[in-house]
DNA sequence: TATTTGTTATACTATAACTATAACAAATAT
DNA sequence: ATATTTGTTATAGTTATAGTATAACAAATA
């Protein structure tokens, strides 16, 4: 498990964590029925305290991306995962937010659309359907 | 100036304000050289401290939507914004991490990239260019 | 001249983030 | 069977952030 985490940053160290894993699942760094390092272990490899790794995890866990299991510990989620009327509420605020704050930043809707195309490319048909 | 506010959001009031006015500013509803309310009439509008609002504002000129000047106020920059080459780095890392979220939870490219383009429709030709 | 403006400063409360230990119960390994 | 590891829960502490409450200053306006 490889996290680039910054420990100076605005952004809360679980939030990076839960950030991380989540980018991960996506481009299938991290594969459906795998599963993550014991909270103890990732809190020792990153030098941190338990409980900030435990956070990232139940947050995973409580959005769908993860189960937890005592047996078999914190494991990924089959693919897609199931969407809530919400999810799909804040997906498209954050999808409102983003692309006005591009649209003002002049980039253009064809520029934006293809970024976007960019990463789907790299999801693709690797994890399911 | 018409904000919904809600306080007890896990999202802070001045990170409401700020993302409400980007909104605005994309959709038109604020134009380009109109002045925002005073800080200390905004707050009581809403009914909270004016440093939450300073706070808003502050954030907002640093990130380029508003110029303060004592003379005017809070103004809405021309547009386009002036983007620096963290601008756009930024922008693709949240758009990595909406992308990846959505394919998680099963929404198509197609279905994303049409609220994609649904938002830069309203956006349009209003304001500039 | 009085008022309004953004700005700065100080101080306070409340909450969130993060750490530090400790302990428990379930599962696994030896 | 015993020891270890697991997620989980609890308590407590520090630090940082969010928000409020006043006050004051200097520049601009009425």
């Amino acid at each position: 498990m490889i996290l680039n985490l910054e420990f100076d940053s605005d952004k809360a160290i679980y939030i990076q964590i839960k950030e991380q894993i989540i980018k991960a699942i996506a481009i299938g760094e991290l594969k459906i029925n795998e599963s993550l390092p014991s909270v103890r272990g990732l809190a020792e490899e990153i030098g941190i305290n338990l409980h900030t790794v435990n956070k990232a995890y139940n947050l995973l866990k409580d959005e769908g991306y993860i189960t937890i299991d005592r047996r078999k510990g914190a494991i990924i989620s089959n693919l897609p995962l199931k969407k809530s009327e919400n999810d799909e509420v804040l997906i498209k605020e954050e999808i409102e937010l983003l692309t006005s704050k591009s649209y003002l930043k002049g980039i253009k809707e064809e520029e934006f659309i293809n970024i976007c195309k960019d990463y789907f490319k790299k999801y693709g048909v690797k994890n399911y359907e």
